[in-house]
DNA sequence: CGGCAGGATGTTATCTTATAACATAACGCC
DNA sequence: GGCGTTATGTTATAAGATAACATCCTGCCG
């Protein structure tokens, strides 16, 4: 099947926004998928996703435990990896290859290979279902007789918001 | 101004073939570009790019390090990584981020962003150059505002040689 | 020749990211 | 209640990468 995600071509949220109700929507849909799937969405789950959705930008393992760590006495590696994981299984989280980082996926239960543009400015992450780049591989790689799998799409470059802070930087 | 690489529609080698002429053109290549360049191509740097070489499979900077404890007395991290990076600074390697590891660059000198097909069966990765996933990606990133500075495409699935066996393998 | 400036390498320590292996606890079902 | 399954806790360590400083080499200028 092709992918059923909405393609947004303006991925970038604006930088004030109410960013309570993008964490609200996302752990309403996280139940949602779990519901589905039969996935259970346990309180560390739900907490560890509420802390990648913390913000649009991408959370390394240690921030998440580190954080986590404020609440509870004594959390370790793994506790964090596992509840990555299956958040990651259930198509919740995605993992930024580039930067060895987790971001909240904003339309999970979609299937869907996200394209990541990434900010050096800013920090932010933004997801893309661009379909004209999802052909283009899979023309490319139908050509070279290769079987994709699993696709890892990342842009680094500067969001619309820091372009012209950076251009200026320049000058 | 593009990407003048040439691109190659079968960017998979035989399984058999004479891997040495792979290695001497490799380092012949390297000695053209720094000598371009002004880079210096110290022993030691060519023998981290001959060990990069060593296969088509994406190697790790502690193999790197490892082969190289071979050869000499003492080698510790820094030594390794300093020499990737000058290769990499030079477009002599590439750095494969899903795998954290390097992998020999076998059109150096052209300016062009690789596009990687990575075989999950026999750990083999080429590298590809497909103008459509470039323009691809040019057009939708213009379209989200967005400037690109560093693409990342990665595709892992299965390489010509193994997907008979792996669709054997499932039956 | 002698010395100096820069670049390259050596050395030590440490940091970040991730997982293996095993123990315990919670849950769901009959 | 007992049992199998799934989730979490715990300890230790593997794997990947860099900071900071010391040393050495090399080419160049006087």
């Amino acid at each position: 099947m092709a992918p059923t995600r909405a393609h947004d071509p303006r991925p970038f949220k604006r930088l004030k926004h109410d960013h309570r109700r993008c964490v609200t929507t996302a752990l309403a849909r996280a139940a949602k998928v779990c519901a589905a799937s039969g996935g259970r969405l346990t309180a560390l789950r739900r907490w560890v996703l509420e802390l990648v959705w913390q913000s649009h930008r991408p959370m390394g393992a240690y921030d998440i435990l580190a954080a986590l760590g404020q609440k509870r006495e004594t959390v370790a590696p793994p506790t964090v990896y596992r509840a990555l994981e299956f958040l990651r299984a259930q198509g919740l989280v995605h993992r930024i290859e580039s930067l060895n980082a987790f971001i909240g996926c904003d339309q999970p239960g979609e299937p869907h290979s996200g394209q990541f543009l990434i900010c050096r400015a800013c920090g932010r992450a933004a997801e893309m279902a661009d379909g004209r780049i999802d052909a283009a591989m899979r023309c490319g790689l139908a050509e070279a007789g290769f079987t994709l799998e699993r696709p890892t799409v990342e842009a680094l470059g500067l969001c619309p918001d820091c372009r012209p802070c950076a251009e200026a930087g320049h000058a």
